[in-house]
DNA sequence: AACGGAACCTGAAAGC
DNA sequence: TGCTTTCAGGTTCCGT
């Protein structure tokens, strides 16, 4: 359940997992997910490529493979990638495989909002060329952020989400950020000063170092799958009290998601 | 151009 | 217990 650093995990794991490795088979099991190419393509365009390089620009992961194909991969709610043995069966939900000598991985998406883009000749698509700067990979500029922020009339949560404005952030890490930031969701955007918005931009990359220190480590599993216990700050928390100031976390409904926020250490100003 | 809301899907958890 | 409702961290499309 992915955001920019599940999405980075997910990542790094294709990396190790196929990086440098020449795919033997690659399957589609449900056409739906693949945009770009015809599913009959699929494992004509993958099979017998190398793996080059695995790069993530915020919720986006990009698989370039020798004699110049890509494949992208979003994953959507619940798509994730997934290692086994060859000789494994599909796993429940799985969507697509590939195949590369002694390790398989399978793409597992119940919910199937994940998309797996083909490119055939590597051209960008614009899901990819469209996103705005990544916290991590390229980092944010405080000054262009509040530039950008002092165009718009929407409130400073929905903007944060915003994947032209930034790549990768959802609405956990808009959530938490906000937080750290002290800073009300609802508030207009373009009400925020320079130093409020600098404020964010250390949350946000507080945030993504935090939630990415959470999922390190060999055998990765996403926070906050069922049984897990939430390690967040706000996200989550309505009733409970803020790590801050004792109060209770309140929840809102902002364009359609729920937010969370303490009134009290985010007054709204 | 910009915004709210429904749609796309399915499963888990909460409510009754 | 079992049926129903609500909710879920994503994006996209459609009507106003």
């Amino acid at each position: 359940m992915p955001e920019l650093p599940e999405v980075e995990i997910a990542s790094r794991n294709l990396r190790r997992w196929l990086g440098g490795k020449t795919i033997s088979a690659a399957k589609l099991e449900s056409s739906r997910i693949l945009r770009g190419a015809p599913p009959a393509s699929f494992s004509r365009l993958l099979a017998k490529r190398r793996v080059a390089a695995i790069t993530r620009r915020g919720k986006w992961i990009r698989v370039d493979l020798s004699g110049g194909a890509a494949l992208f991969s979003h994953l959507g709610m619940t798509g994730k990638w997934v290692k086994r043995a060859p000789g494994d069966g599909p796993q429940r939900f799985e969507r697509a495989r590939l195949d590369a000598g002694r390790v398989s991985v399978r793409y597992v998406d119940p919910r199937m909002f994940g998309r797996l883009v083909a490119a055939p000749r590597g051209e960008p698509i614009p899901e990819w060329t469209l996103l705005g700067p990544d916290p991590l990979t390229d980092g944010l500029d405080a000054a262009a952020l509040h530039a950008v922020l002092q165009r718009t009339k929407r409130s400073v949560k929905e903007v944060l989400m915003d994947q032209a404005v930034i790549a990768g952030v959802g609405n956990i890490q808009a959530a938490e950020a906000l937080h750290r930031a002290r800073i009300h969701p609802a508030r207009p955007a373009a009400s925020l000063t320079l130093a409020e918005v600098r404020a964010i931009v250390r949350g946000i990359d507080a945030t993504i170092a935090f939630t990415l220190g959470l999922e390190d480590g060999p055998e990765i599993t996403y926070v906050e799958e069922p049984g897990a216990d939430n390690p967040f700050r706000v996200y989550g928390k309505a009733g409970e009290p803020c790590p801050r100031e004792k109060t209770p976390i309140a929840r809102m409904v902002q364009g359609g998601r729920s937010t969370f926020f303490c009134p009290r250490c985010q007054p709204f100003r």
